[in-house]
DNA sequence: TTTACTTTCCAAAACGTTTTGGATTGGGAA
DNA sequence: TTCCCAATCCAAAACGTTTTGGAAAGTAAA
């Protein structure tokens, strides 16, 4: 029911001509093209996708495949950028297609699946790591791909990323010149490109100033990650005075931590983060943080994946983004 | 490249015994099976999605549409659902399709376009609400799907909920035991399901203790509206002795405006959610909650679906899920 | 030996599009 | 008139599977 034969049938015409009628070739004459437009309104005739794919050969089907850590995966910013996503694909008519599996030999056999049985035509790759064999295998295939962030390949791949180098940079530099000698970093794994580049940020502000980057460790970017490691800082004899944290989940255990201690946040030690979620605005007091638009990053992303499908050259498809800075009560700045 | 004739004409057989070898059909040769399933693994052969499903007219493909509202999209527990029904999916062979549309013209235009093109056999629908025209349209195309959440309708249809209402029932009804007098209840649009069914397990128990239930309002289920609703009736002469947050984010914000007020949470006022987000343990104090396991019903909610598009009946379908109370110190309970 | 049945295989049709390579018509130029 | 070209249309092939309806060969029963 409601294939483009029946339609056809309807208006008398051959099936080629309905085809070109709706997908807006010049060999058709514009009164037959409002004709079958306005019939196939009517009948709510949408082509069968499969059996256009399968002509077409290509799919219009984007992967995105979700790196599930064991346990909870619980990423705040990340309900956002996958509707950005979603909206922007559904725009142009793409699908996208949503798995998940954790990093290891089940991701790297999903991969070939969606690659071999051609489920999908481009993928989107997200919390990327330093040596990424995600990147690895879909370069040798050359299937088409955006990175969410970079990662350490040497032949040339397409990614958007915040500036979290300079941002931790800037960030440090500025915690610095309010006075702040100790000033510990909570990363998280630094095998992830994100957290690796972060620290590379405070490391380089602090041997400008020609400080100790001895206070830096990494956990689970997850409260209970942020409050185990402040907790072991705080009960060093020269605890720090400023407290980086990797992201906003990790500032927040921090600061239970630092209360636990009978200290006071923004005034005894100072506490940053990074994604600005919501919450880190009713924190007490407010936490300082940085941002990367997520629903931006991820329009943008969408965007990108449509242009490399496309053709545009990898090289166009290189973006690093500024982060926006808040600076707030809970590093003594701000409101 | 590697189709299924290629991988037919190297072993010398026809592709209707290939593909009836690869999908365990009975009348072919264990020998030929092993022999033809060991060539696909070493071709690194897949059937083309495209045409298995033209040719099935099944398409294996269940579509899950985001309802993200206008402005911010963040749902603290979504991901972990969302990688569950991934997950849960693909092990099935599967596709999750992911889209995105706010809920009005633009969605219900959306899920025509999906139904109509045959781009998924299968819905799953979140958010429910009260006169959900979602779950109107589909049970009128007949399309299986499955809610998370109830609805109003007549029609019988297949769900899976947690229970609110008994939740915050047995919730109201302990914090009256303990002594509380003055509830009062920061409800999300009642015009969402959770929000109203929430609402009704708080007035119950209110009615049955001979309590009046005047201390109610609706906002977003925010931390900004939490701290909104909050600030409004702590400015009332008789204050309420215990606030209950339809969600943990409300409550973030309500603590937030509680502590402003200088007020301390806990002793002088109770303050409860739902969700146990991650950070409902790092609160200050840690924030009384409950919790329907979303891991768990986003792998039952596939699960459904797939018993659906299998044929179950939607009576066998329908579950609803106590919660998992975790009483804490925002409430005077717990440790 | 013939018959009947089981086992194992296969040719061809079908799924619903898009694309290829014309066919037809009518009008203007020669 | 004849020829050429532009404007419209269409029949048939192709995309890569799964399924239908046997065919061929071997085996057991009569």
């Amino acid at each position: 029911m409601g294939s483009i034969r029946t339609l056809a049938g309807s208006l008398g015409l051959s099936i080629t001509t309905v085809s070109r009628a709706l997908d807006g070739y010049p060999d058709v004459a514009e009164e037959t093209r409002e004709r079958v437009r306005k019939a196939a309104d009517e009948l709510g005739y949408r082509p069968n996708a499969a059996a256009r794919r399968l002509r077409k050969g290509s799919g219009e089907t984007v992967a995105f495949v979700m790196p599930t850590e064991p346990g909870r995966f619980y990423e705040p910013v990340f309900a956002e950028q996958l509707a950005a996503i979603g909206e922007q694909l559904s725009e142009h008519h793409h699908d996208l297609v949503l798995l998940a599996a954790r990093p290891g030999p089940d991701e790297a056999a999903l991969y070939r699946r969606l690659v071999e049985g051609r489920r999908a035509d481009a993928f989107i790759v997200v919390r990327t790591r330093k040596d990424d064999e995600r990147v690895h295998y879909l370069q040798q295939k050359s299937v088409p791909f955006i990175c969410h962030g970079r990662t350490d390949s040497t032949q040339p791949y397409a990614y958007i990323d915040g500036d979290g180098e300079a941002g931790f940079h800037e960030l440090t530099a500025r915690l610095i010149a309010r006075g702040h000698r100790r000033i510990a970093l909570l990363s998280a794994p630094t095998s992830l490109m994100f957290a690796a580049r972060r620290a590379a940020g405070w490391r380089a502000a602090m041997a400008e100033a020609g400080l100790a980057t001895t206070l830096m460790a990494e956990e689970a970017h997850t409260e209970e990650g942020g409050h185990a490691l402040a907790t072991r800082f705080l009960a060093l004899s020269e605890r720090p005075t400023a407290i980086i944290c990797a992201t906003d989940r990790m500032a927040v255990g921090a600061m239970r931590a630092i209360e636990s201690a009978g200290l006071t946040v923004g005034s005894d030690i100072a506490v940053t983060g990074h994604d600005n979620i919501p919450a880190s605005l009713f924190t007490d007091p407010p936490l300082t943080t940085m941002e990367l638009p997520m629903r931006e990053v991820g329009k943008r992303l969408a965007e990108m994946v449509l242009a490399r499908l496309g053709g545009a050259d990898i090289r166009d498809l290189q973006e690093v983004r500024p982060l926006i800075q808040h600076p707030r009560a809970s590093s003594g700045e701000g409101a």
